[in-house]
DNA sequence: TTTCAAGGCTACTGATGTTAGCCTTGAGCA
DNA sequence: TGCTCAAGGCTAACATCAGTAGCCTTGAAA
């Protein structure tokens, strides 16, 4: 290594993650990066392919931490307390990080930037089939995730515009389904 | 109307859906559009404030024909058949609309482009009440859109990938959300 | 016949992503 | 100890956008 490096990969991912949720997606600007990370723009494609490159890089990352955050939470051994404890985990990480989530599930046709995130289902699997059963562990884990994941995107897209007490919805939702699934 | 107006508004919403489905957000140019409907890039905006302005129409033309076509299927009297039809209506159009779908349910921070949609939200209350009764009825109405959409949403994104028959998990979810919200 | 504004247009500005190509630095080898 | 060389900075430049300024043509109405 010649040069002192005056900035890193992470560094630059880190300063990307930080200025997408406080200005979001239009606003995360390769000049803006440099400049946390104090660097001219050109030298962020040293490190980083291109703009497209760079959010994948946030992506997988956010991806990871969410993944290990859901482990860590849902370990109680019960399936019921442990979908729970799953779905809250994602929601609270998702109002954490709400445009990463939002463009986690965005397709690529729209955003141009792919993710892989085989990682977060096995633990999801892994509760359903004891929830559901095995012969319907797979459609169970896909309404299980649909309603999690619809419930969150729509409630940061500011969606639920009928007033009345959105955590009530959560509860009341989260509670029919897991008896649903059983 | 002095001299030959070349093209129109709606023309240019139009054109505008059109690239957007077949190219993609990114792609949607406001120099392709104007070549679409044989004009120059500045005329544009004699009719369309700015691009935003013109994402804006775009969508809320999509949301009004998506309820136009909801209310149109959901009408059979029976809670339970016209929930499955506003159902299956909602997933069939966002096939057919995939990036206005995915748009549609995007917060304003990420895209920058609010859309108003209230008018389709009375039939789903209408069934729901009927279905769950008024005192659950909005809680209800909640973990049914958000399922449906987020079952849509991820299945657009590519988020399936474990495989198995899509359209079974679909009828699976249904089936027991609509049993659990009774 | 004159007016006048709607609705075209060209020319331009400022952002932004990205590439080309140069220069400095310092770690490791001769 | 001095030389090499590539990692990792940098400036300069380009292409592509959205959007603005300001002009010109047209044709309907006075």
């Amino acid at each position: 290594m010649p040069a002192h490096a005056q900035t890193s990969t992470a560094a630059i991912v880190a300063a990307g993650r930080r200025l997408l949720e406080e200005r979001g997606v239009d606003a995360l600007t390769m000049r803006d990066v440099a400049e946390v990370v104090g660097v001219r723009t050109p030298s962020l494609y040293k490190r980083v392919r291109n703009r497209a490159d760079l959010f994948r890089l946030i992506l997988t990352e956010v991806v990871d931490e969410m993944s290990a955050a859901i482990d860590a939470a849902a370990n109680s051994g019960d399936p019921v307390a442990d979908l729970r404890a799953l779905a809250n985990t994602f929601r609270r990480f998702a109002h954490r990080n709400p445009v990463a989530h939002t463009l986690l599930f965005t397709p690529r046709e729209v955003t141009g930037t792919p993710v892989e995130s085989q990682r977060s289902t096995a633990t999801l699997m892994r509760l359903v089939t004891e929830l559901a059963g095995p012969g319907d562990a797979l459609p169970a884990a896909r309404t299980m995730v649909a309603w999690i994941n619809g419930f969150v995107t729509m409630e940061l897209a500011g969606a639920f515009r009928l007033g009345g007490d959105v955590e009530v919805a959560w509860d009341f939702g989260l509670g029919r389904l897991l008896a649903a699934l059983r």
